[in-house]
RNA sequence: AUACCGGGACACUCUAUCGCUCCGAUGCAAAUCGGAGAGGAAAGUCCGGACAACAGAGAGCAUCCUGUCCUGAUUUAGUUCAGGAUAUUCGCAGGCAAACUGCGAAGCAAGAGAGUGCCACAGAAACCAAACCGCCUGGCGAAUACCGCACAGGCAAGGGUGAAAUCGAGGGGUAAGAGCCCACGCUUUGUAUAAGUAAUUGUACAUUGAUGGUAAACCUCAGGAGUUGCAAUGCCAAAUAAUGGAAGGCUGCUCGUCUCUCUUCAAUGAGAAAGCCAUUGGUAGGCAGCAUAGAUAAAUGAUAGAGGCUAUCAGGAAACUGGUAGAACAGAAUCCGGCUUAUAGGCCCGGUAUGUUA
RNA sequence: CGGGAUGUAGCGCAGUCCGGUAGCGCACUCCCUUGGGGUGGGAGAGGUCGCAAGUUCAAAUCUUGUCAUCCCGA
């Protein structure tokens, strides 16, 4: 498995687990970002084992035009795809998985170094506190 | 030449690394290899069509939409679009003036000779007749031109009001006046004739002086549209004792989901619009629909380099060299056609203004 | 993707159906009342009715286009 790819297995698809966050999810603020996560029953014996499914959301009401939300959407899944290794490493050591949200709360579009910044400081601390 | 406005086609290019979606091949799998991968508007959802459901076929009411003529275009459908022509409207000039003439521009939502409604304020009067200030004749008052009148009649030229007051202006005519009459111009309707595929236009004769405006008021005429929409619809899984996709009770109904007729099915049947009452649990995933882009929290990206373009700074006489910054509007979700709106930059076409030269 | 509604004074709303004067409440300004303020009374200002084009003598109102904002539908 190539360490920095993100493929579609690793996305949250299921409209369930969305809500399922929204309703139990824990919450980490490190603006521009929100991020909601939760644990997940782990099943590493299967060889469809992945660590973190991830989802991205940006608010319809901070950008309307659908042009901006996708760059948003591309600047931080390219951003998390880069850093995501940490995360990795850490929770195959203690056969975890989790669902993680990643919300952009800012009402600015931010350029694409400053994502990657916030994205590394971001992920540390879920590292810190999913330990 | 410069600036501005409008229209049109184009919508930075190439290479490397790391990645994404779909399809095909290989492979137990991980993965590897190959191919394809966003616009002129993908947008707004303003129109139309394909496609699907409502059992099938036909007719009609209500409602909504469209409205000159010819030619052409398309998924061969439209009342859409494009081009041309014409009625008409607007502006400028001429003219004493006009419902006039010439030039230029715009260019269609039919009909105001079926009926109904409305036309504020002002004005005497707003559409069917009428007379405020007036003009004229007669009568009366001492009063045969001049002053007056709760008098009798004639007139609609002039004033004034208004968006609009029954053709314009000239002459004749008259008590005063009036298309009352005449010439000129215009105009209504009809007939004939010429041009044109046609709408329509010209000419001649007769006739009229409009039948005030408003149909983007009701309406009339001609023509068109059944309704709902891919969140349509069909199937599978899951759920449940089991059914359904919401179930139940009452009222009130229907036999299409507006009405009528016929056909088919059905009376132990089928349907589901409206009102009221009361209960609110489970599943809300996948496949088809669906595409030589194509998903279902939704792919088409990030970084680096080279070249071209624009702006600016520095150097230079110039060609040019170097640095910095910038590159619009905007992202497919069933598909197709039209319309509308957004759009950096240079290019092409047209118009307006200013300047220079001839 | 498909439906629907609303834009009028600083704020909240009438008026639009059926075209001629743009209004109500709070807020604002000035004056009176009070020793001063509040309350109360009186007077006044503030709008080209989201924008553009058209119909009409005349448009907030009718027609068309357009721009915002909001609400529904699995």
């Amino acid at each position: 498995m190539h360490l920095n790819s993100f493929k579609k297995y690793e996305h949250l698809t299921s409209k369930k687990t969305f809500e399922q966050l929204f309703l139990k999810g824990k919450s980490i603020a490190v603006p521009p970002f929100r991020i909601l996560w939760m644990h997940v029953p782990s099943a590493i014996q299967s060889t469809k084992y992945t660590p973190v499914h991830l989802g991205i959301a940006v608010p319809k009401k901070s950008f309307s035009k659908a042009v901006v939300r996708n760059k948003l959407k591309r600047r931080i899944r390219e951003a998390y795809r880069k850093n995501k290794h940490e995360v990795y490493e850490v929770l195959k050591k203690r056969n975890l998985s989790v669902d993680v949200l990643i919300i952009y709360t800012a009402k600015q579009e931010l350029p694409y170094d400053q994502i990657e910044q916030k994205m590394i400081v971001s992920l540390h601390k879920l590292i810190a506190v999913i330990q």
